[in-house]
DNA sequence: TTATTATCGTTCATATGTGAACATTTACAT
DNA sequence: ATGTAAATGTTCACATATGAACGATAATAA
């Protein structure tokens, strides 16, 4: 990434960090625990909460999944979820690209 | 990343790359465009909507600024949009963790 | 208290993502 | 059909994420 990053990405980053970890503490599972189930290290893990920046997105979805909540990730990047993209897709794209 | 990733996460990564591509179409954009606007390459946007793993999470979500979907992923995330979340939070966590 | 566990903050070697350049193929308009 | 722009698929050097290990601190339980 040459140019530097945009403020609110940096703080989407962090908020997102921030939500993981409530999400590991409602479930009352640890580090290492979400780690093992997520396929990743703890060091990541920590990386990921602490919502520092160029972690992986597998490993986001990965620990995503560990806490249940990877569907509601992929719906939210649904562009047939808004009214936009249901109302563009029609006059745009031939069809529906994606299943 | 040890272990290797869950078909279900694969999976997701996919999806969520066919859906930028989708908004991309959506909005009339080019590669190019998207990338200056998200402040990534080329290569890398088009590893992003391939489903390439591996991608960082901050390209990811600087795409998703460029696109225009930078808030609906954060909610996604966020426990307090649900039930459980809600439910939960009052009886483990002492206090609400993020704004 | 003491013991036990979880979390944190480093450092480091290795693996891998990143951006650029190139040639090639596809798509789109005239 | 022809010309132009977009998308693709390589390759490569460089930057950086990853996982592990360490010690220190914080939190929790006995």
């Amino acid at each position: 990434m040459t140019r530097p990053v945009s403020r609110k990405v940096t703080a989407a980053n962090l908020e997102v960090g921030e939500q993981f970890r409530t999400w590991r503490k409602l479930l009352r599972l640890t580090l290492q625990q979400v780690a093992d189930r997520a396929g990743i290290s703890v060091s990541t893990l920590r990386r990921i909460e602490r919502g520092d920046g160029g972690v992986s997105f597998q490993s986001m979805l990965s620990t995503a999944r560990a806490l249940g909540i990877l569907e509601s990730i992929v719906s939210a990047t649904d562009p047939y979820e808004t009214s936009f993209g249901r109302a563009r897709a029609d006059q745009i794209l031939p069809e529906r690209v994606h299943s």
